[in-house]
DNA sequence: GTAAATATACGAAATCACTCGTATAAAGCA
DNA sequence: TGCTTTATACGAGTGATTTCGTATATTTAC
């Protein structure tokens, strides 16, 4: 079997979110992000991000009392890997599928505009 | 917060991807279907349709002894819930940006030729 | 220098996804 | 008729995710 790197799930999603944000941080700074949102305990944020340093999501600098927690990997690496996930797993592959469906119905025609430099753009890169 | 229709896992899409190819099916057929691939139990796969069945993700008809399961959602329904939850989860919305990260790196000419065929023929549509 | 605040570690509970074994009922057949 | 096959129901166990409380150590502040 072709081994996937794991996808993040949502909840450490939201917290890599942050981190991209505001760059490497302490677990209160995060927790304080979190907290403007939603209601969660200190030691929720906390346990998160050392599972996500099992996990590899994460690296910390242990140096200081606080440690900082900062992303393995970047947002658009991240994103690369939800949407490999998705292709294979929903999509067979198919990326004009894919695209067909997250356009299907709701496509503006700004957005439209906007995928087509996309592509432009792709094209004359991978000349 | 805004509740998303709930998305099927890999397991259950995996089930309704045989339904939608062999159409309204029972158990014990969608279970030799899988077992050209994977081992596993025939009630575990009983199991999986009890529970996709009180989610909702399948309906069944019990006239005769053996259920017949029947997909609830179309595979394109499905795909749209899909993607539609992906966007929200990792790209805040953006279209462009998530067809920047499904062709990133690896798009052949072929494929992006293929979506821009996808956004003609939705402009034209959508008039 | 002692009390309060703040940090990590750790364990445990709740929920979900997935797995299967066993119980029981219905059908098929010799 | 009675035995084998085949169906559903149900309970339970494992592993992952998410939640938090408590223990303990360190720092800060008076």
């Amino acid at each position: 079997m072709k081994r996937q790197k794991d996808v993040p799930t949502s909840t450490e999603l939201q917290l890599l979110k942050i981190l991209w944000t505001l760059g490497p941080s302490t677990v209160r700074q995060v927790h304080q992000r979190v907290s403007e949102v939603q209601e969660v305990g200190y030691t929720t944020v906390l346990k998160m991000f050392q599972i996500m340093h099992e996990k590899g999501l994460v690296t910390r600098d242990e140096s200081s009392r606080a440690h900082i927690y900062k992303a393995n990997y970047t947002e658009a690496q991240t994103q690369s890997s939800i949407v490999s996930d998705m292709l294979n797993k929903a999509f067979g592959g198919s990326k004009s599928e894919l695209v067909l469906r997250a356009l299907g119905e709701s496509a503006s025609r700004e957005e439209i505009a906007e995928i087509r430099r996309v592509l432009d753009s792709l094209e004359s890169n991978n000349k």
